[in-house]
DNA sequence: TTATTTTATCGTAATATTGCAATATATAAA
DNA sequence: TTTATATATTGCAATATTACGATAAAATAA
């Protein structure tokens, strides 16, 4: 025991879980605000606005990338990376879905 | 090592990742589809719902009630769980964000 | 009172995540 | 070519999560 059982969840489901575990993570949700701030998606200076070693920093990139949360090209000796606004259109969805719900109905029983 | 150094992150970026953190598993994300789908939030058989055993539902249950997500109240001898709207504001306002970063700035260069 | 029913907690095994030192890879500059 | 710079990968230790059997707790029913 121990694995999640994903196969007995729907595709839908995991996919969503999915993007909402990349984000669960304070150093990764630090990567996604800084990404929204700089101007520019080249940031090569990303691994010393975090308080990680270069490989911990380059792993959460990678989760990241893995989730459909942000891209990254080669870009000569650095790799730019950028919000990749697809993944981030199937979260809101999902919130959007909820808030529709909630107005509608009523939870304030509890 | 091996334990995430949430005090190197801001608590607004903690916070954000723990919201984000409780939905990262497909039976979360069921329990909370489930919650949204019934008109009441009465759900005494929330455990025959989902493909895992008792404990194990509770245990999800207990996580998203300390993510600020669900409410639960004692009632008689079930537990009536629903959505507790607030924790789902505080990530819908963060997506919100993230959408008007999006439309205001070009991240198409990678 | 003694069942019965429903949810919570404990204990533990299996698996996953986090973090970093060491190292590899790849491009640019000298 | 050699050197410098930046990112990726490997390997491993520390910690966290997931799942469930066994058991406890709490309320109702008989």
């Amino acid at each position: 025991m121990g694995a999640t059982k994903s196969d007995q969840f729907t595709k839908g489901q995991n996919d969503l879980a999915s993007l909402a575990k990349a984000l669960g993570h304070p150093a990764r949700i630090a990567i996604i605000e800084y990404l929204l701030k700089v101007d520019s998606c080249i940031c090569g200076d990303i691994v010393g606005v975090l308080p990680l070693a270069q490989p911990t920093v380059s792993q959460h990139l990678k989760e990241l990338k893995n989730a459909g949360l942000i891209k990254g090209n080669i870009e000569g000796t650095a790799i730019c990376y950028c919000i990749d606004e697809e993944g981030f259109e199937k979260i809101k969805s999902f919130f959007d879905h909820i808030t529709v719900s909630l107005s509608k109905k009523k939870f304030d029983c509890c």
